[in-house]
DNA sequence: CTCGCATCTGACAACGTTGTCCAGGCTCTA
DNA sequence: TAGAGCCTGGACAACGTTGTCAGATGCGAG
C-alpha cells in the first residue's frame, strides 16, 4: 500500500486502497519522482532501461495519472462544457454528437448538463463547470441574460452559444435561420392555396420561437393576409396545450385549413390531432424527426441541420482556443425544406 | 491584475488576463487566505462585517474557486462519467437523463461521452475519465473485456454496468430482461397464429443481441416450431443490411408470415421494407420507439423502460460510494409487451 | 588515465485549495 | 480586576503533478 496517502485515505473514509502516486512508483522503480513524469508523458531523455523499469512498476501497481494535479500545474483542462436544453430531445443528439467528435479530434474530453430550460440552472452549470476549469463552454441558452458569464470570458473561458443567442453580452453565436426556414415554411402552405394557415408556437422569450413567429408574419403579410388572432397558439408546448390549440383552431366557422408547427414536439402532437380528423389538414412543421417519412402522409419540415450547428460551434470554439479569433461573430446556417405530403395538401374548404 | 499568476499566464500564452485566487481575494480584502476559504465554502467562524469585505473583493475581482485545487486536497470530485454507446440513439437519451437527475440529486456533474462501439474507444474513454478522477462510472460496455477497470475499482472508483453485463470481471450490472422479453414478443406472433417467423438482430457477440435471439429460439422450440437458418440475420445492422435480410426471407417458396425486429434501428428499417409491399407481414420490435403508434399499423413492440435503466444504474453507484453496498449484483429490470396492431396480423399465407 | 562533453536523472518549488492548529482578543464571572 | 473560556483569524503544510535547473553518469578522445 502507498505510504503518501494512508492519511487521505482515512479522511475520505474510502475503504479501498488509496491510489498509488508518481511517487510510490518512483520508489518501486528506484528512480526519481521526476523520471516517472517523464515516462508517463512521453517526455525525451530517459533511457530504454529505465522507461522499462518504470512502466513495470506503473503497472504492478496500477498507477494513472490524477488530472487534476496535472489541471492544477499546466494550467488548461482539455476538456469543453456543453449545456443544452434536453440530453433527451432528438434534436440535441446529434449536435451533442457533433461537439463531442470536434472535442475528440482536438484531444479534450465533453462534459455536458441539462438547463432544463431553467435559465438559474443554466448559469448554476455554466458556473460549476467553469470551476472545473473547463477550457471552453458551448451553451445552447435557457436564460436571456448571459453577463454572469463575463468574469470567466475576460478569464479565458472560449464561450459559444448555439441554437439561441447570448443575452446582453457580446459573444459567438451559430444559429439556423429560424425567420427564413419560418417564413419560407408558410410561403410553401400559401403556394398551396392555403389562406388560414394557424401557428402553434413556444413561449415568444425563446429567441428561436419568436424568430419562427416572425417568419409567419412576414410570409402573410408578403401574401397580403390579415392574420387572426385565434390562429396562433404562442405558449407552453406540453402535449395538452398544443393539443388544446390545434383543436380550438381547426373548429369554429373559419378553421384554418394549414397548419404551421414551431418545432419538433408541437408537430409530432399535431399529427396526432390531425390523424383523429377526418378533414385533411395541411402541416409544414419546424425540425424534422426521425419517421416523418413514414406517416400517411409524409410530414414536410423545414429543416434544421443540428450537427451542423454543433460542428461549426464547437470548431469556432477551438479557434477561439487557438487565439485565431478575434471578434465575436454570428453564423446562420440555412434551412431546407423537405417536402414529402403533408405541406402539398390543398385546401379542404 | 493578480500578482502571483503572471507567470502562468507567459506560459500558457493565455492573452486575457488570468484568473484571481483565493490569495489575491485575501489580500484585497485585507484578510487571511483560510479566512477566504471560509467565506467561500460557508463555514462558520467569519464575523459579518469581515465576510461582507470578503465578498465584495470577490465580487470586485471576479474570483470563482478553483475546483481542481479543491480536487486535488479533498479527494472526491463530485462529478460521474457515463459511457454510452452513442449520444444520437434516441434509446440512450432517456437513460443519460435519468443518471443526470440521479447525480444531480447527489450533487455530482455528469461527465459523458460516447464509444461508438468501439471496445478501445470504451477503455480510452473510461481511463480518461478515471484520470479526472471521477467518483463514478456507468458504462454501457461495447467491449467484452473490462479487467483494465480493476485497478480504478479497487481504487474505489464505484462503477455500474449498463444494459450489457460487464466482461471478466465482477460488477454491478443492471439489465433489460432481454431474453423474457424477446421470448414473450415471439410467442405473442406464435400466438396469432404465425410458425415461420424471422428474427433480425444484432451481432451475437453484443450480449443484448445474444439473449434476444436465445429468447427467440425458446419461444420457437416451446412452440415445437423448427427454425430455419433463413429465418435469421445475425450480423451489423445497418440499413441497407437489414434491407437486403429482410427481402431475402420475405422471398422464396416459404417466406416467413412475421418478424421480430432485434432493437429500434432494425425495427425502423424493417418497417420501411414493409411499406414497399402489399403483402401483410407481422412485426414485433425490441424497444419502442417515438411515433410507433402514429404508423399504419402502429408497431407492437417489446418496451424496456430506458430511463429506469439509468436511474437504477446511477442510484445503485451512489449507493457504492456511500459505502451501504457490499457485493456486486446483477439486476434484471422487467419489458412490457405494447400492442399496437403491427403484432396482431394474422398470417397472410 | 584524465578531462570534457553530452546525456540522464533527481531535488525542489510552484500550482490553488483545504485541514490543522495556535495566537490573540474578547467577554463573562468570581 | 484577574483569570478562564470562547471566538475569530491566520500561518503552514499537504494534495500530486510539472518546469527549472543543477548534479551525476558514461563515453570518447587526447
Amino acid at each position: 500500500m502507498p505510504e503518501t496517502t494512508r492519511r487521505a485515505d482515512r479522511l475520505t473514509g474510502n475503504r479501498y486502497g488509496n491510489r498509488p502516486t508518481m511517487k510510490d512508483v518512483a520508489a518501486r522503480a528506484g528512480v526519481g519522482l521526476k523520471t516517472v513524469s517523464r515516462v508517463v508523458n512521453g517526455e525525451p531523455g530517459v533511457t530504454p532501461d529505465t522507461e522499462r523499469r518504470v512502466r513495470e512498476a506503473i503497472d504492478a501497481l496500477g498507477f494513472r495519472r490524477n488530472d487534476s494535479a496535472r489541471v492544477l500545474r499546466k494550467g488548461r483542462t482539455a476538456s469543453i462544457g456543453l449545456i443544452l436544453e434536453d440530453l433527451a430531445d432528438p434534436f440535441y443528439g446529434p449536435l451533442s454528437r457533433a461537439v463531442e467528435e470536434v472535442a475528440r479530434a482536438h484531444g479534450a474530453l465533453l462534459i455536458n448538463g441539462s438547463s432544463a430550460e431553467d435559465p438559474e440552472r443554466e448559469q448554476e452549470l455554466a458556473l460549476a463547470l467553469c470551476a472545473r476549469r473547463v477550457d471552453g463552454l458551448v451553451v445552447i441558452p435557457a436564460g436571456d441574460d448571459h453577463r454572469y458569464l463575463e468574469p470567466e470570458m475576460r478569464a479565458g473561458v472560449a464561450t459559444v452559444f448555439v441554437d439561441r443567442p447570448a443575452g446582453r453580452i457580446d459573444a459567438d453565436v451559430v444559429l439556423s435561420d429560424n425567420y427564413g426556414g419560418a417564413r419560407d415554411g408558410v410561403a410553401h402552405l400559401i403556394a398551396h392555396g392555403h389562406r388560414r394557415i394557424g401557428f402553434i408556437g413556444d413561449m415568444p422569450r425563446i429567441h428561436t420561437a419568436a424568430e419562427r413567429l416572425r417568419g409567419y408574419r412576414a410570409a402573410m403579410e408578403d401574401a397580403g393576409i390579415t392574420v387572426a388572432e385565434r390562429w396562433m397558439s404562442l405558449g407552453a408546448t406540453d402535449p395538452e396545450r398544443v393539443r388544446r390549440a390545434a383543436e380550438e383552431m381547426l373548429a369554429g366557422p373559419d378553421p384554418v385549413t394549414a397548419v404551421f408547427a414551431g418545432n419538433n414536439r408541437v408537430t409530432v402532437t399535431v399529427v396526432r390531432v390531425l390523424a383523429e380528423r377526418s378533414r385533411r389538414v395541411a402541416l409544414v412543421g419546424f425540425d424534422d424527426f426521425e419517421l416523418a417519412d413514414l406517416l400517411q402522409p409524409g410530414v414536410t419540415v423545414v429543416a434544421q441541420d443540428s450537427a451542423a450547428l454543433g460542428r461549426t460551434a464547437a470548431e469556432r470554439l477551438f479557434r477561439q482556443l487557438d487565439g485565431t479569433l478575434i471578434a465575436p461573430e454570428r453564423i446562420e446556417l440555412p434551412t431546407r425544406l423537405i417536402t414529402r405530403g403533408s405541406g402539398e395538401l390543398p385546401p379542404a374548404d
